[in-house]
DNA sequence: CCGCAGATTGACAATCGTTTTCAGATAGAA
DNA sequence: TTCTATCTGAAAACGATTGTCAATCTGCGG
């Protein structure tokens, strides 16, 4: 059937709102349950569920980054637009997006050199900011 | 009596030496169940909390390379020495070895401009190698 | 303004990967 | 062989995420 469906079935509810506000205001890499935790303490009633579904909405239209911190949970932040990854600093979890042209380019002529395609990539560089420096002297 | 324990109460058992043996032979990264399944294929009785045990020790080891997929799963491999990423195949898992010293300046001169040191990083990336390219059909 | 259809919500159950528990089996030393 | 700390593994526990489904909204047409 060729019906031009509406393909943009969306509506504006006041849960996503509230979701799409508290990213929008928040620099830091946020687990789903965190996220919900924080929207449940600035009075938005809201179910975990459904913090998850459109978080899921999110990082799908691209508006939302998604890592995994190596500890069983995923976490969510709002990003720029363009494609870019992080500097993330190991001591205080401080961020900095960097852009990463060359490291782009070097991805895909390797991944073309060995026959693959559909590329995507992770890239996450850590480290010690220098604010961070001078306060450690213990590790782990 | 104040005898010196011996710290390194590590024993060779059969089942640990079967998951070292099998990783040894395998250049792909593979999930702890796979490497289960592996095993009792090849005729080795153990179990998969057995597995899991194992696989955390060698990752703590450092023998052993873990890293997530995005898909739920983390994998597992072993190692060469020598710095280096992988180029995997979403599809069927084969996985290359890329150096990537093009990306480790790269790396290293974005943290440094941002004041960052004792850096490390992780690199993957991801696609559809050739073989795989024509078996597919059906699409998301 | 009213009502309808379909999108959305959320409490709860179900999954899925991984970890913990704990009693029985085993490796290594004496 | 005996002894004991380490290992093993089946099953339960766990924590994050996803699925279910009836009740509730949003946006549009009337």
């Amino acid at each position: 059937m060729t019906r031009t469906k509406p393909v943009t079935g969306q509506r504006t509810t006041r849960q996503r709102s509230a979701i799409a506000d508290l990213l929008t205001q928040t620099d830091d890499f946020l687990s789903a349950q965190q996220l919900h935790d924080l929207l449940v303490a600035r009075g938005d009633s809201i179910g975990l569920t459904t913090v998850y579904r459109n978080l899921q909405a999110l990082v799908d239209a691209g508006q939302v980054d998604a890592i995994w911190d190596g500890s069983g949970e995923t976490r969510y932040r709002h990003c720029s637009d363009d494609h870019h990854h992080h500097l993330v600093c190991r001591a205080c979890g401080t961020t900095v997006e960097v852009q990463a042209e060359p490291v782009e380019r070097w991805a895909a002529s390797i991944a073309e050199s060995h026959g693959f395609h559909d590329i995507s990539h992770t890239v996450e560089i850590f480290g010690i900011c220098s604010p961070c420096t001078g306060e450690r002297a213990d590790d782990d």
